[in-house]
DNA sequence: TATTTTTCGACTAAAAAAGGCGATCAAAGT
DNA sequence: ACTTTGATCGCCTTTTTTAGTCGAAAAATA
């Protein structure tokens, strides 16, 4: 029943397969520096036949993105309905975005100056914020249901963590400090939140 | 006295710095996929500038490539003085020349297609074989004269020596195993060779 | 101020890359 | 065997990048 194995099998297994090692090649040299005869080495075939799988350098690109966002996306659905306590609900989700996005950092390295692709991933997060925030959201409610949180206007208590998220983000596409205190970062930044949010 | 930092001073001290930053930069994306550009604007200069202290970009890559050579010709000639067992010293000599070989073995990846750097780098390599092969001539005279070694023809064991140098360099700028058993690599190699040479 | 050193922008020629297209090749189904 | 469809590739064109040039203009030095 699943038509992704059972029906188009091969021609999405060799998609597949020229995800994966794109994504190899993209985030070690960057959109620019790579070249499609790059993947199409690396992939053992000729430069044409990529293009039966893609339209385009780029359309392959964004298909690159996509997959990693769905894999983030995915993780995020799992740590939300961990049930778990709703702080560390929040803790983790922020972790597990921020680790995970930090490979997608991989992409704006050696990208900098290339503004189609930065164009690009910049609209895959704006397009993803309404998510995040939806998610986020999900957590608050939550807290509150448990009795742990006290907010009153959920949607803005979301925007503004979201944007706090945001804030966690830029140094790691930004900047290049590896791993620095991520998890003190996010463990501040959420005690703050608290203290503003738990009911005593 | 020194008259790299006393006469030449800013021009000098201009291309030691390209020097430095294009290393940096050729060894993390090759000679190919580095752009002139790519250095100017890292060492926040036009790229036209360049050519004011570099002829090509071939000329460039060179003379990188020659300052790491002879950072590790220097630091063999530490190696070569030092007042250590022979065997010893080669053991070191040649544990400190793959291990700074590791390193050049950098500028190799992504150069592959590359034939012209490649074909540079070649050159190099034939070029201070000859040096290769002195030094270690000077350890196996050393070695006999302590009374460690048992040599009667210390070109043609040299040469022999170097030639198994090569082979374990070999798999270093060609495949990638990291840090693999070099050590033991080296240490069986030395064994074998020790155990022809040694005096009983 | 005159001279020399250093930088750079604008330009060109050459190389590399993206992308297109029709000819093949391989595998199914008939 | 043979026709159809899926997949690959070589060759070609067009566009983009890149190395490299040159003269003019800053900056530094005398």
């Amino acid at each position: 029943m699943q038509t992704n194995i059972e029906n188009g099998t091969k021609r999405d297994l060799n998609r597949e397969n020229i995800l994966k090692i794109a994504r190899e090649i993209f985030s070690k040299y960057g959109y620019k520096k790579t070249t499609l005869d790059d993947i199409a080495n690396a992939v053992r075939k000729g430069k044409s036949s990529l293009y039966y799988y893609f339209s385009s350098k780029e359309d392959l690109f964004q298909a690159v993105i996509m997959k990693e966002v769905e894999i983030l996306a995915h993780e995020l659905e799992i740590v939300i309905n961990r049930n778990t306590d709703p702080v560390d609900k929040l803790r983790d989700y922020i972790l597990t975005k921020l680790t995970t996005f930090r490979s997608l950092a991989n992409f704006y390295h050696a990208i900098e100056n290339d503004v189609t692709a930065i164009e690009f991933i910049e609209e895959i997060k704006r397009r993803y914020e309404q998510d995040e925030i939806r998610m986020i959201k999900r957590i608050l409610i939550e807290g509150v249901r448990k009795n742990e949180f006290e907010i009153y206007d959920f949607n803005l208590a979301a925007i503004g963590i979201t944007t706090a998220i945001k804030g966690l983000e830029m140094p790691l596409s930004a900047g290049n400090y590896g791993a620095v205190n991520l998890e003190r970062s996010v463990d501040t930044i959420l005690k703050i939140i608290c203290y503003g949010i738990m009911k005593r």
